[in-house]
DNA sequence: TTTATTTGAGATAAATTACTCCGAAATAGT
DNA sequence: ACTATTTCGGAGTAATTTATCTCAAATAAA
């Protein structure tokens, strides 16, 4: 089950990574990130860049340049990196994908899939980029091959 | 979310048809599910041809030929259909998509992602053509945009 | 002020997925 | 036997996604 493109999946990686580090001031370059996750440094940059223009990231160029946290971790849920890189409508179009859904007119798929839909938004919305960053530190959880 | 490849999707919207038909000994023409589902011909051709050799469907050439159920449509689980596209370990690689995963050496959101993941197998797994299709059709429920 | 370093931006390339096309093989009806 | 129809099989094309490359702009430190 692929449910989220490559983007979403390295932003992901990357922002766990970014928001479970002790010091969240300074700034950390892309070229770090990269190393450490093996993520294509060219690809990741552009993935990064993007979560800068969204106001999720900061950045600096120059020497001990890098990117940081613009908002708090705490204050970004899963959810809105996810809505970056796959749309705001990530949630309401889904397995069939037939245009025009609605409770009237629905597929055969369609009580079925809006179970796990749903239960996939609530959990994604709620939980934040600190709560998983620090737990992914504390409990040694990887996020690189 | 695009959960499915538009093969699987396709796959799933033609087997639907055709199990909600009320004459299920008969073979229906490709050419005529293509038009009736909006579905491009020679795409859904090949289609089909891959759940004929999958043993999902039967087929005959010539005229008044074309496919129908080889079992019956009560003994094929719709878990089954998403194998053939999507490959049998669908199911086990997901989210981050890391190699090597295990309980043991989990990525961040493995928990979140276990319960979404097996949540749908399990609904998946249970639920069958017949019974989708025959609800598509009392219900009426749609199949084409 | 110069230099080394790092992000920004956009073009280009590779890989994958989605879709099309064509001729061969089979089959029912005339 | 002939013809029209339909699946089969494989090749070819288009679109999208993923990844790479190049150079400009900014910035810190020497
Ligand atoms: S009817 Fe529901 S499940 Fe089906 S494509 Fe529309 S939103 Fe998705
Ligand atoms: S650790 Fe779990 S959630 Fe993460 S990529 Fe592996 S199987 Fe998926």
């Amino acid at each position: 089950m692929k449910a989220f493109s490559a983007e979403t999946v390295y932003a992901l990686r990357a922002l766990l990574y970014l928001a479970g580090r002790r010091d969240g001031e300074s700034y950390l370059s892309i070229r770090k990130i990269s190393e450490e996750l093996e993520i294509s440094f060219h690809f990741l940059t552009k993935i990064l860049q993007m979560l800068t223009q969204k106001g999720i990231l900061t950045s600096s160029r120059g020497p001990a340049g890098g990117v940081r946290f613009f908002r708090a971790p705490d204050k970004v849920s899963v959810i809105e990196v996810i809505h970056v890189f796959e749309g705001n409508d990530y949630f309401t179009t889904c397995m069939m994908g037939l245009p025009g859904c609605s409770d009237k007119a629905p597929c055969p798929v369609h009580d079925l899939w809006k179970e796990v839909r749903t239960a996939m938004k609530s959990r994604l919305e709620d939980v934040t980029l600190a709560e998983m960053g620090t737990r992914t530190m504390l409990e040694r959880l990887r996020l690189s091959p």
